[in-house]
DNA sequence: CGAAGTTTTGAATTGTGTCAATCATCGTGG
DNA sequence: CCACGATGATTGACACAATTCAAAACTTCG
């Protein structure tokens, strides 16, 4: 696992760098544009006024572990990130991939319930947790983005829970990687139809997202190359028959996104 | 299915009846009090200031479907409804169990995901949609209120999709009446140890949430009865050996609530 | 008492897991 | 440049947990 070239640079340990070290009139801003978007103005200038700082990781590495409390709240600005839940026996259950704008550590009074891994290098904004929170006390706005941001990660929580509770194995595939072929699709804003594009993620990862063994996942994945619905290899994916892919996943027209 | 005793004069055809049709004096706050006592007074009182209205349920009657998006935001005062996601050929994952004080319909744009479902009779606090998001925008501890619902509820969403993506039948059988015994006890405040508590679930109902058979349930139902760990019949839990049912559910101590 | 819904039990089936071996890929160091 | 080790993907044989189908017993309520 190496530095991609997009943060190759971050070769040392990866630490906490306060933004603010670098003279301030060349800061880009430290909140990712995915996050920011949706806030007024003077609500980003508020968190920026945080100092917020910069955080790298590296493909592997934990941001937080299940029980932690961080003293830091995250948001996601540049890579691929996953929240799990692990086992007293190591059972594994991946709850979410963690895309740019994801907020992350948010928790209220006790430790966090899940983990946070890189699944790729990752940047990420840190803003410290007191003083957000009692930034958010103060902005109507804020507070509600993240209200709004708790209810999308719930409406995609239950639908992760409708799919494992309810799906067969192949159905949860499908579903899986439909889902993740339409989030990427949106999130590059480009066409990528013919291309494929990097899922940076094991069977085993997809496995453990949807409470299957990752040779049965290896299984289903075989069958559904046989009948030409995509291919999945050396991390890219490419889906040859989206409409089958839909189909085949599961996904109600009414509720689609 | 008729009314239990508590609501039992709700036999009209419920519909909401506007609040404020009562003398003001007399009129007991609309607001639920699991749901008000995490409020400010400022909070209790702008909302109240919407008045809200009551409504009525029977055991069995819909709050909402999944895809509505309803024209009233509520608040379960009194009762057990459940959330459900429905698929095209029957097949339902019932996503939670909402008890008092739950928040159900803030849906932000487009229809909900879910749809909801009186268990036993319910009451709820109807407040009209649109203004309660105008108020949201206004007040930042009742936006933050609400953050923290959902964060409480994408941790329950969480806690069960580990459940079912990764534990046994009798696992999960036990976590989930497990979490309910807890959440009953809390609930009532009461020493319920010995007498057991109602449980206003079928067999059918704890499949559907655990994405098993009622059938498979009924079988681990017997075995966890046979082992002396509980007991489940007529609507009545009665945990005989809750050190042992903590133990079956896989509980991890560390996050234990 | 009868009807409808729920629980219970049995037998046969099947989807998915387990175990184990082989292959493929890739970065590392000799 | 190639052998090596590590990690992930693939495949086969077998085991088992959970489903399916079916029928009967039990509850509840009109």
């Amino acid at each position: 696992m190496h530095a991609t070239s997009e943060i190759a640079f971050a070769r040392t340990d990866p630490r906490v760098v306060p933004l603010a070290a670098r003279p301030f009139s060349q800061t880009r801003s430290a909140l990712p544009a995915a996050f920011a978007a949706s806030l007024s103005s003077d609500d980003r200038a508020a968190i920026e006024a945080l100092r917020p700082s910069i955080r790298r990781l590296e493909a592997g590495q934990t941001l937080f572990e299940q029980g932690d409390l961080p003293d830091h709240v995250y948001i996601l600005a540049g890579g691929w990130a996953l929240r799990h839940r692990t086992l007293a026996d190591g059972r594994r259950q991946i709850l979410d991939f963690a895309l740019p704008g994801a907020l992350l550590g948010w928790g209220s009074g006790a430790g966090m319930g899940h983990g946070v891994e890189a699944r790729t290098d990752c940047t990420l904004c840190a803003i410290p947790r007191g003083q957000f929170r009692a930034l958010t006390a103060r902005l109507p706005s804020l507070a509600l983005r993240i209200a709004e941001s708790f209810a999308e990660g719930e409406a995609v929580a239950f639908d992760r829970l409708t799919t494992v509770g309810q799906l067969t194995a192949r159905e949860r595939v499908a579903h899986l990687l439909h889902e993740l072929a339409g989030r990427a699709r949106r999130a590059m804003g480009r066409a990528a139809g013919t291309e494929g594009f990097d899922l940076p993620l094991t069977q085993t990862h997809i496995a453990d997202a949807l409470g299957l063994t990752s040779v049965h996942v290896c299984r289903t994945l075989a069958e559904l190359r046989k009948d030409n619905v995509l291919l999945l290899r050396a991390g890219k994916l490419k889906v040859l028959d989206m409409a089958r892919l839909r189909e085949e996943a599961g996904v109600d027209e009414t509720l689609a996104a």
